[in-house]
DNA sequence: TGCCAGGCCGGGT
DNA sequence: ACCCGGCATGGC
């Protein structure tokens, strides 16, 4: 078991090579995205950010300022815009009021209570959490989606009813804890999973992890 | 045409 | 503690 979780990683990363994770100019972009992305095909989060560096707009305090609707109608191809822009805007508030606004001070924070505060903020689950832990601020969690359970699933080291917790604890429990690492390997996940392990398929397709 | 995409919340059991 | 409907655009 997990011998297995560390050979996909290796086998992952010979076959696909470095994914160089997050996609993002910056750390904020990097929690832009993470909202944005949720249940939502990447490319329309890139046309929503691209709307927001094109007015100016992709700093805390500029989109805090827009109204809702506003703000739904610039990241409106993420699908989802008025939930979004209320969830987006939570994390706003909660970032201008604690930390004034300030990504770096928000770092500095101690993991455990961070992690419990961004789960505080209405629109922030497990994995936006994580993921925003772990690319923006560089702090090493493992970050499971769906991606992860399905493949992990596919070749059986995981049961249907598995958490999200049960699957982090696999992996935190069989890998160095090293951001560079999880960074990398949750990136390869993503790969195979577009790549190799579809929904409607019974099966990974032709997957390199079962080389 | 219908299904899918890097979830999460709120109301109901 | 789970289960489920709702949220919505763009690509194939």
């Amino acid at each position: 078991m997990k011998s297995k979780i560390n050979s996909f990683y290796h086998k992952a990363l010979s076959y696909f090579g470095p994914q160089h994770w997050w996609p993002a100019d910056s750390p904020f972009e990097v929690i832009v995205g993470a909202i944005l992305t949720q249940n939502t095909n990447w490319s329309n989060v890139e046309r929503a950010i691209n709307n927001l560096k094109a007015s100016k707009l992709l700093y805390p305090r500029s989109l805090y300022n827009l109204t809702d609707r506003k703000l739904a109608k610039f990241i409106r191809p993420t699908g989802y815009f008025n939930i979004k822009a209320k969830r987006l805007k939570n994390f706003l508030k909660f970032l201008i009021r604690r930390y004034r606004g300030s990504i770096k001070r928000m770092s500095q924070a101690r993991f455990n209570g961070l992690r419990k505060d961004l789960l505080g903020v209405n629109g922030i689950g497990p994995e936006t959490a994580d993921s925003i832990l772990l690319y923006a601020l560089n702090k090493p969690v493992f970050v499971v989606d769906a991606y992860t359970k399905r493949i992990l699933l596919r070749h059986k080291l995981i049961n249907e009813t598995a958490g999200y917790e049960e699957i982090q604890n696999l992996f935190r429990h069989s890998l160095k804890r090293d951001v560079k690492l999880f960074n990398e390997y949750h990136a390869l996940l993503v790969r195979i999973g577009k790549e190799f392990c579809f929904k409607n398929n019974p099966k990974c397709l032709r997957c390199p992890l079962s080389e």
